[in-house]
DNA sequence: GCTGGCACTCCGCCCCGCAGAGTGCCAAGG
DNA sequence: CCTTGGCACTCTGCGGGGCGGAGTGCCAGC
């Protein structure tokens, strides 16, 4: 186990490294704090912290910097969550208050955070697969053609052209509204398919088939839905750090574009507060020079189940304590916003 | 006027220094392509071009390279658009038609954009002010909410939950929707606002505050739904010239955030064809060293009445001939792909 | 008007030397 | 056993000088 002040110069050594982005020296990190030791000693401390791990030095007599390893201990044990400032507090409620709908709450959010964090912020649509219907309406626009809209409480539609194996009439159709609706509203997404299971059996022998094809379409639709989409912002705070990782940046850009890997990469992140991911653990090779910082928001409480993730990618040198508070924050007010709606 | 000769070596010089990506000069240039004439007589035209502002050098004694005003005598008279091959077109094709909803149909032209001219696509969603209402549809989903619905012909569903002042029951939401889509249905936005303005007239005096709020957030949604929307895809390639242009990567990147900016610079290409703009000619800041290529697209055939925009965004020095062909045919596909559904 | 020749310019590259920062190690002191 | 000051060593970064190469502009000749 590594003493207290071993620590404490681990702590150090991130913080000024985030800040100056230079790597850090024994002479001075002992100005830059009180550690009431000398160089001397920082040094012997840094050499061990550097046989187990936590910091590197990236060329022979040069200062140090830590490694992911350091980071993370750095994030598990010496830092905490910085909170904001109540003009930034109030800023970002201000900011999200305007929003219009759904895809406005998103864009909204993925600026704010990406002007707070001043990095790339990544936003994934409340939709997941626990996401209840709300409404299914069908409209028939010519005898043989019918759109399907689907509403979910999530505020997302869905619309479909169903075109129909025979004429179907107006009745019929409002017959099968009133029956679909009766089933599925307020129904899981998961839950429908063997809720209509049977429903073509209520008609007319000739109408089953567009019956069935109009199912067949709902449950397309219901996929579709709760495939999961994001937004993401700020790019071009990546190119802070070009004069740092001008090799860098393209896998990170790239990465980006993959929304399936992002996706999963939130996914992944089941911690119910703020998860940080720190360079090598990131799965996906683009990213093993970046951290990225995540959390869940819904619509409930923080304890609430989460209806989605959002989070930012960053360098692994990255104020960790400010940017998950940064995170944290928006989270929350994001979930208020949409509780609200 | 420059003799037939001195464009001739306009087009070499661009055409070498896209190639190459570094200054041409006049040796290289009687190697690489048959002028017919010594490198001395090359260089007089070089001056020559060089006086003109047609060519600049980046440091005496080094060799040319064009300027915006080289880039745009090439575009406008030495250059033509280069068709894609069979094999690219049928790949363009075979990607577009696995869309299922237009979401999907963007998404994957920025996507095969970006692949197929390796540089940053932007393709604009096709709902402008001369898009109609197919269908507004009203669901009642308590005594005093209501969900409105509207979709349009370009295949976008817009929802707005209304809160009404009163209850408004079943029958009266039904004769509503009713007189409502008779009038609107197949009419342009902008036309709708005089359509149903005396709709409140046909109710009761208690359900006319009700129908009233109801219009208004009908209109609300026209606007927004008019508000034009893009997709950008491929940023990654910016990186492709990081090594030459490390300070421009930034605020071409910034600008491709600014939604706004980009959609204003594609409405102001009002050319028919494929429009260019080059360097300085675009208004925006961060892209006076980048160029621009885009094209109307629509359901309709080329002639027809473009529906929105979409093309590419590169440095100057790119190659203008393959991009504007690439643009141009996905447009025509995009355009298909929308006409038949 | 084209061509070959020639002197000139300037960039990029390499090597050198040097100052600066930082380290590791050691021996002495608490 | 931990801490400290001292010291020799290493490596980077930077400025200076020299050099080759590519390219130019100009000029005289055809």
């Amino acid at each position: 186990m590594l003493s207290e002040r071993r620590l404490e110069v681990l702590r150090a050594i991130v913080q000024d490294y985030v800040g100056t982005e230079e790597p850090v020296g024994s002479k001075a990190l002992t100005e830059r704090h009180r550690l009431g030791v000398s160089p001397a000693t920082v040094r012997n401390d840094m050499a061990v912290l550097e046989d187990e791990g936590y910091i590197a030095q990236p060329h022979t007599s040069a200062g140090r910097i830590p490694t992911d390893k350091g980071y993370r201990l750095f994030v598990d044990k010496l830092a905490g969550v910085k909170p904001l400032s109540v003009p930034e507090r109030r800023a970002i409620q201000n900011f999200l208050d305007g929003a219009v709908d759904l895809d406005d709450v998103v864009g909204r959010t993925v600026r704010l955070l990406a002007q707070l964090t001043r990095q790339v912020a990544v936003v994934q649509y409340p939709s997941l697969t626990r996401s209840t219907v709300r409404h299914v309406e069908l409209l028939p626009l010519a005898p043989a053609r019918i759109m399907l809209v689907l509403i979910t409480d999530t505020g997302r539609v869905e619309q479909r052209l169903v075109d129909c194996p025979a004429p179907f009439g107006e009745a019929s159709v409002a017959d099968l509204r009133a029956r679909l609706n009766s089933r599925v509203v307020g129904r899981r997404f998961a839950d429908v398919p063997k809720l209509v299971q049977d429903l073509p059996d209520a008609f007319e022998t000739d109408d089953r088939p567009t019956v069935q094809t109009v199912l067949s379409v709902l449950l397309e639709a219901l996929v579709e839905e709760s495939e999961e989409r994001l937004m993401i912002g700020g790019t071009s705070n990546l190119t802070r750090f070009d004069h740092d990782f001008p090799l860098t940046i393209r896998p990170v850009l790239e990465a980006l574009e993959e929304h399936v890997v992002l996706l999963k990469l939130l996914g992944e992140a089941k911690d119910p507060g703020v998860t940080v991911r720190i360079g090598h653990e990131n799965p996906h090779e683009g990213l093993t020079s970046a951290s990225v910082v995540s959390v869940g928001y819904g619509a409930g409480g923080p304890q609430n189940e989460a209806l989605a993730k959002l989070g930012v990618v960053g360098p692994t040198r990255m104020d960790y304590p400010g940017t998950m508070g940064a995170v944290r924050a928006v989270a929350r007010y994001v979930g208020q916003i949409l509780a609200e709606s």
